[in-house]
DNA sequence: AAGACACAGTGCGCTAACACACATAACTCA
DNA sequence: TGAGTTATGTGTGTTAGCGCACTGTGTCTT
């Protein structure tokens, strides 16, 4: 029974650990619904709370001077927002914005560091999460400078799939611009591409994948980089 | 005396420790010189030894593709290399390319390993640079997205110099190309507008920067970001 | 039913950077 | 001294994405 509940934490930084070591954290973790637009970290201020999403989805964005916003990571079910903690630091170097309404575990920073440091298996977790982060930083930052609009929609597509595991999500195209670093209107006319291929349909908002394969073609690799990155092989 | 020479180790990870812990670690430190062009890391393969520079200078760079590189972070005496040994993962995400030849301290990774362990002060300080460096990373990838080649050729040639502590060094533009994700003839065209101007003069691979403010007024302001960033207080 | 609003589509001129190709210039070494 | 190599400069045409401004078209409100 402890092992049913536990299978439904559906977080997987979580539900990697023991029964018991779970059991332990769960008496800090309150579960909260995260509501789409919701900023959970501003750049540059302390971070009051981590947070483990269970199916909701949160991005990583950094502001540029102007205004314009890029997505440097995407976190759901499979992290965690608050890693600076675990580094020593309390302020979050990006803005984290909720892009998918859902529930998420969250634990008070001071609870949260004190929970780190005692408990060594989470650590483990948690710091191979940051280089998982690392490494996703990396390559987003290859992908936003070399590949085509259309090839990085696609991309992030996948990759929200993945995340709220359904081919069906809301998200403006106005939105869509903000993570990719790109106007409105060279989202529309991306989109409007794999639209005529068949490949998404959207409507005000609503966004639906209609053939997986077929966008994954359309997609630069880094799809599969990041996704293959993310069944690393504990050392 | 031990003092002086602790001054002397020029690697600020390594010289902010005390120096009884300083000495400790002297046992399993090596010095070595790196040579402009070596190779420390290569992406996806294991990480045999980490490195403190001292007076030299090495890139971090994604290679997209089709071969074009890509500068994601820069690690002189401010830094270290082998961060993901500290993630508990043994192998590197990126090249590492030693942009400038000089004097490093180096470690095996086993060595390292079983020392980072018992040094929790050792920990403080390497993780908080691992902090710093993803706030490098996210930054560089916006500037990557949104900044024009010569304000980040500036931003580049600066960053070069605060980590040489030298306004004269040695870089061919087909290099400078590869850090900044651009074609030769792109690095031709903002050099030569930069050299009109008076702030730098170069010849056959060899830099100097003539104006320095000039050239931080034509870089974008994510000079003063990554270099205030560097002067975090600790937590 | 009428307006207000949010979302999406279109059109036009512009520019930074690209691809490709060729031209110097300097340094190296036989 | 001359041939090969490395580093830099130039030139032409192309293109992805930009800025700006305007047009539908559903949806919500009152």
């Amino acid at each position: 029974m402890l092992i049913a509940d536990h299978a439904q934490v559906a977080n997987n930084l979580l539900s990697e650990l023991p029964s018991e070591e779970y059991q332990l954290l769960l008496m800090h973790l309150e579960p909260v619904v995260l509501t789409f637009g919701e900023v959970l970290y501003h750049p540059g201020k302390a971070i009051t709370h981590v947070y483990f999403p269970t199916d909701s989805l949160v991005s990583l964005l950094t502001i540029a001077e102007g205004h314009q916003a890029l997505e440097v990571g995407l976190v759901g079910p499979e992290g965690m927002l608050g890693i600076p903690l675990a580094l020593g630091v309390t302020q979050s170097p990006v803005r984290a914005m909720v892009l998918r309404s859902g529930t998420a575990l969250r634990m008070s920073s001071v609870n949260f560091l004190q929970e780190f440091k005692q408990n060594e298996l989470l650590q483990r977790h948690i710091y191979q999460y940051t280089y998982k982060l690392m490494a996703q930083l990396t390559q987003t930052a290859a992908c936003n400078r070399f590949h085509q609009v259309e090839a990085r929609l696609a991309r992030w597509l996948l990759m929200t799939r993945d995340r709220v595991r359904s081919n069906q999500f809301n998200l403006t195209q106005e939105l869509l611009g903000n993570m990719l670093g790109v106007r409105r209107v060279g989202v529309t006319k991306a989109a409007g591409a794999l639209r005529d291929r068949k490949l998404i349909t959207y409507n005000r908002g609503e966004i639906s994948i209609l053939n997986g394969d077929g966008l994954e073609a359309a997609a630069c690799e880094c799809y599969q980089i990041i996704k293959h990155m993310h069944k690393l092989e504990p050392p």
